[in-house]
DNA sequence: AATAAATATGGTAATATTTCGATATGTAAA
DNA sequence: TTTACATATCGAAATATTACCATATTTATT
């Protein structure tokens, strides 16, 4: 199908997953990292460093926004993107607490 | 397309997000939940507590092995599957160190 | 108002993903 | 070696994703 079910996984699992699919793209990772490193860069600075055309970069940059990994703030001319720290918090938590490791190997 | 572009990303990005991409999926993060908690769980526990056709949870295990986030063995007649721990702490290390959270928000 | 610059959106083609039922394969027991 | 059980694979349909070009929108400047 195509069609990922949601129906019969907890709220806290479907909002996970979601956010880690919208990690699991090499573009929107790079985004991620770029954004680490460089804190609110203009879009422009974004599309730079990325091997795709700037309409891809765009449409990465929604999905990324819809699972609120970052947001953008209008300035002049340009859009500037920064993390959502909230939401990579979260992440880091699922990682580290909410799931976590057997004992043994 | 529906391609996705790898060309012009380090090894490290495409790997990452190739293992994030396999964590973006309610029932494969669900597995791992599961896994975590119940380490060394047979193919059909798992199977159980996903709301999910066999042949679509075993297509599910099939790709954590591919990304070596988890590991089969046989024993009698059943597969026990378990958490490849190496791959687990490459995903925490990377949240944790290889992106850095800047200071401001 | 017209122009320019930055970014988003629409349209579309190619490919990927998810799911299921049916079937195949493997492994042990009778 | 038949039977039963557990798991994997096949085949197919529906939908999702990624990418690009072309164009629209937005915002500031002239």
């Amino acid at each position: 199908m195509g069609i990922t079910k949601t129906f019969g996984f907890s709220f806290k699992i479907n909002e996970m997953s979601d956010i880690l699919k919208a990690l699991g793209n090499p573009a929107r990772l790079k985004i991620i990292q770029f954004l680490m490193n460089s804190p609110s860069s203009a879009c422009g600075d974004i599309i730079e460093v990325l091997p795709l055309a700037q309409s891809t970069v765009s449409k990465h940059l929604s999905e990324l926004k819809r699972v609120k990994l970052i947001k953008g703030k209008s300035k002049g001319n340009n859009i500037y993107y920064s993390l959502n720290i909230k939401t990579w918090e979260k992440v880091k938590d699922f990682v580290l607490t909410e799931i976590n490791l057997p004992k043994e190997d």
